[in-house]
Parts: C-alpha cells; sequence; structure tokens
DNA sequence: CTGAAAGCGCTTACAG
DNA sequence: CTGAAAGCGCTTACAG
C-alpha cells in the first residue's frame, strides 16, 4: 500500500503539503494539488482511516440504534446507512435495543465514554436522554429541538393511498396503524386518512392503538370485528397489511376482490411468500443518504435544517385494484 | 479518555510496560501487571484499537460476503457477526453481494488492495477464485482445502426431524431441498432423510433442485404435483416450509393434522405472520462465534481444524404434532 | 503557498 | 522484567 510519504517523495513535496492537496484541508497551488493528485492516482494511494482518526482524535465510530435489526425496514436501513457510513471512514456499530441487551450495555458504555462520534437513533421507544453534546439524528421521531430527523412525505402519499382507494371503487374505506408512543411522522399516515374521508364526508373508520411487533393479528381481528363491512384498508405498516391480508383470506374473502389493501413501507421482499403487497415504498436509500449527511453536518459543527424529508411513492401490487 | 500514558504515569511505570501489561505480549512481573490493570480500572482506560492497528500495520476491518443481507438467516447472522468482531477491536463490512453491486466494488478493490485482514465468505455461488494469502472462513461451504468451516450438525439434527415425523404418525414423508451449486454441508439435511426412509423400508419421495430465493412456491407446487399424498414434510430451509404450509393451506389441506410441516434453519421471527413454525434451529451465535475464532486464529497464522460443528435442535412450533 | 516538525495512542525491537 | 525510543500514517499549527 501506497502511502501519503510514497506520493509526496514521488510528487516531489513535503508531506505536508501532499496531505493538503488529498484532504483538501488548507490552502495550495492548483498546480501542486494537481501533480500530487495524478502521483496519488498512479500510485493507487488510499488514505488510512485509521491514522487520520487517530490524529483527528475521532473514535471513526457511529451507533446506530434500532428497535430491532429482524424488522425488514431497519434491516434495509441498517444496511443503506452502513453504506454511507463506511464510505466516510467511519464504522458503524448497530445497537438493536429489543433483541441484544449484551451489546446494548458495552453501546450505551461507549456512549458514556464518548467513544462515538455520532448516533442515528432511529427507536418507537423511549429512552433516557442522552449527553447532549453529542450528535444525534433520528428517523421519524422528534427526539428534541436539538435533533433533527429525517422522514418521508407520509401525509401526502398517505393521502395518494385512500384517494385511491376510492377511486378504484371502494365503498368503506378504513384505516389501521399504530399509536407511537412517542411523537413521530408517522401520525400523518391515519391523519390523511382522516382529512381525505372527511373531505369526502364520508365516514371515518379508524383504529389507532399501540401494539408490538408480532401483534399484527390480533391487532387485525379487532380492526374486522369493529369494520366488518370493510372493503378498503389503508394499513399504517406492511406488517399490518401482511396480517390483514392473512386474516381476511381466513375469513373467505377475496384479495383484492373483496378487500383492497395497501401497505405503508415497501421493504418486503420477495422470498416472502405471498402476493406481493401494494404499497408505499419509503426512499431508503436516500434517507440513509439525507441522515448521514445530517449528522455529519452535526458532527461538524455545522447547521441543520431540523427535518429533510424523502418522497415516498405508491407501488403497485396484486393486494390492490 | 485515559491512555496508556495516564496509566503509566500512574502506575509509575513505563509506557512499554504497560503496554505489555494491557496487551499481555512480553513478560511482565506478575505484581507490576497487578499493579497496572488496577489503575487502568480505575482510570476505565479503553486501548484505542485505531492506535492499535495502526501500529500493527492491520486495517482492522473483516468482509463479511453473503448472497443476500436481506434473508433473515444472514441478516442474524451478520449481527452476530459483527458482535464477535466489535469485540475484538475490528469493524466489519457486510457485502450483500446479490443487491448491492456498487458496495461490492468497493469491497473487491479493498480486497484486492489487501486492506482487509480476513473474509467470512457465505454464499451459496460460486466465486472468483481469491488472493489465498487472505485469511478465509466459510458457513457451510466447502471452498477448498486452505477454507475452514462452520456447520451445524446438519445429518444428525435432519435425521431426528424425519424420525420425529414418522414417529407421530406421518405415512409418506417427503423431502423438498435446493441443490447447492457447490458443495456444501446442507447436503447432509437430504441426505438423512434419504437414509433414514432406506432403513425403515419406506420409499424415498425428494425433490432436490437449484432454486433462487423468490421461486420457492413454485419449486412447492411442483413437490405436490410430484407427491400428493405427502402429509409429512421436511423442508431443507424455513423459506421452503413457508411456501409449503401456504400451498397446502391454498390446496385445502389442515396444517398439521392432514399435512405436518418441519423445516430447517429457525431464523423466522415473531412478526412473521403465520402460525410459528416447527423447525431445526440453528445456534447462529455460537456458529458465529466458532467462525470469528476460526478467522482470528488464520489472522495470526495458528492451526485451526477443517470443520466445527455446532449442534442444532428442533424447536417446537404449530406445523408438525 | 509550502516544508519541517510535533504528535495522535499504541507496540515492539533494543538495551540493560 | 523494564524503560527509552522509534515508528505506524496521517494532520496541523508554526514559520517562512
Amino acid at each position: 500500500m501506497a502511502t501519503i510519504k510514497d506520493v509526496a517523495r514521488e510528487a516531489g513535496v513535503g508531506v505536508g503539503t501532499a496531505s493538503r492537496a488529498l484532504s483538501g484541508n488548507g490552502s495550495i497551488h492548483p498546480d501542486t494539488k494537481k501533480k500530487i493528485d495524478e502521483v496519488a492516482e498512479k500510485l493507487g494511494f488510499v488514505p488510512n482511516q485509521q491514522a487520520r482518526n487517530l490524529k483527528k482524535q475521532s473514535s471513526g465510530c457511529i451507533a446506530l440504534i434500532v428497535p430491532t435489526i429482524f424488522h425488514p425496514f431497519f434491516a434495509k436501513a441498517a444496511l443503506y446507512f452502513e453504506n454511507e457510513i463506511y464510505a466516510l471512514g467511519y464504522r458503524m456499530v448497530v445497537v438493536s435495543s429489543q433483541d441484544n441487551r449484551a451489546k446494548e450495555k458495552v453501546m450505551l458504555n461507549m456512549i458514556k465514554q464518548q467513544r462515538v462520534d455520532g448516533i442515528i437513533f432511529v427507536t418507537h421507544y423511549d429512552h433516557d436522554s442522552l449527553d447532549p453534546s453529542l450528535p444525534v439524528v433520528s428517523i421519524d421521531r422528534h427526539l428534541g429541538a436539538g435533533i433533527p430527523y429525517v422522514t418521508s412525505n407520509n401525509y401526502e402519499a398517505s393521502r395518494a393511498v385512500v384517494e385511491r382507494l376510492l377511486a378504484k371503487g371502494a365503498k368503506n374505506v378504513a384505516c389501521v396503524c399504530g399509536d407511537p408512543v412517542v411523537e413521530s411522522e408517522t401520525i400523518y399516515r391515519y391523519k390523511a386518512y382522516v382529512d381525505v374521508m372527511q373531505e369526502h364526508g364520508l365516514p371515518v373508520r379508524l383504529l389507532k392503538k399501540a401494539f408490538d411487533h408480532g401483534q399484527e393479528p390480533e391487532m387485525i381481528r379487532e380492526f374486522f370485528e369493529k369494520f366488518p363491512e370493510t372493503d378498503g384498508i389503508f394499513a399504517g405498516t406492511d406488517m399490518l397489511a401482511l396480517a390483514a391480508y392473512h386474516v381476511a383470506t381466513q375469513m373467505g374473502r377475496k384479495i383484492p376482490e373483496d378487500v383492497q389493501i395497501i401497505g405503508f413501507d415497501g421493504v418486503l421482499d420477495k422470498w416472502q411468500t405471498l402476493p406481493s403487497l401494494t404499497t408505499v415504498q419509503q426512499n431508503i436509500p436516500e434517507m440513509a443518504k439525507a441522515g448521514v449527511e445530517l449528522l455529519m453536518k452535526r458532527i461538524r459543527g455545522e447547521e441543520t435544517p431540523a427535518r429533510v424529508e424523502i418522497p415516498a411513492c405508491i407501488i403497485d401490487g396484486d393486494t390492490a385494484k
């Protein structure tokens, strides 16, 4: 491996100059920079992030905290976050708060010891207050004034879902969704439903209730008891949509002939043995990119917007017309 | 953060001595070590891995290559590998070969540039030959003489499955599984089935065929066409078992009354809206631990066994008696 | 704009 | 067994 010393020697400059050219910090003559860049290219120079981090007194580590990594949304998010973070020379440690207490402890310890440079806090649950000096960003959740978040255009996308169900002939459109314990952008999913129904002068059929992962089927059974006449369902998550599909099928309803179902998230993959879900697909790659950008700005002490919105859109499947 | 210098000063020794005490390399007087350990404890000293790696000329990076991170088995494996690797001061980069070409390229580049210290190669597909000087370990797959692997006791566990189906009254037990393109320990799943059936003097009903993720339902439909009388299924993976459940249900069969199904892997989680699967649960945490241990030995140039076996066992669910 | 030097936190021959 | 010193690859005041 070529080091910065090799590049400097080959280019006939000092190692400090080479560093400034390669890192982009500090002023440098364009010709010198050009020469150094060429040499670096020729030698296949790749900066050693460990040395860089050591010098810069950064741990080079970002924590990603998620409720559970085994949920496909978080699994996917983790992968894309890792991509972004890795490209920036950081490593990422993922903390799956539900499923891995041991690691959570290690992590919390690291946080206490100031060994992470930042946190991406993607959670649905409440948590102890964090060191306010530590850069934190979130997804969807409003964690406090100092903590920016990335989110989808939940309201607009959800409106489109409800309008579509109505346009495709559903007479009794209902909505089922969770009830986040903390303030979260996901509330705009059911709010959009309520607004559209009221604008059309239609009755609101809404089951909004807190539940844990795994309880989706109970939730859906309760939903059908309450609104047996439903022929169009807007489910707040794909897992709810999936449960709705199963329960409705068990009840002898045909999907989408008798009941149309549209979910939210767009993370279920082909290996899921099912007719494909019609759902709102969130743009996780872009969300990850925006989230990391926010975090890096915070780490550098720069100003950031409090909120970044990434468009989501409906993808067609077999559960709606 | 306390550094080794702080520890050395506080303990009244040289920094080299402190290093030897803390890292365990080099001889040191027990009393000195005790003193240094106490001081380190008191100061909450945590060694800086970046400095350590820099000095040791190690990239501190391990690559995990999997076919797709969105399959729950690999997702789970990735999490546990990350745990083990992280605890050792390495970072891990995961390469999901199917789903993320961009990163795969970056990765292959890194490999070429000798920037990873080792690879955990968990794949079902063939791959270009790797630099033979690079430490590599695998799971299940026989990648070559120099590459050790971790595996479950596929044969014994699978025998137990078939014996159980027979003991619980299944008259026509059949087996469905993939056909790995490369030599893999997973073949012992169907081999165990064949052996048990023959020992009992029963006819072998086996569908073994290569297929991609997502094609499980077709596979199962073909299976039922071929063996319509089946009332006991040993599926080589949970995804096949899941597909078998769906297809059988669609055909009007009751599970487990008409057809019993037992899978293999044990990775499907509760959020899966389904009756829980009876399946063979592989011990992924232990497999990850053993895999990392093998890899570290290889990195240090030590001898390792060519094969490490971790026991798996049947967990009860609702799809078998 | 550029070079020489110090230093990030650690490890490891090298003497003693 | 222990200490002083050099050095891993990089960055960044400090002079010039």
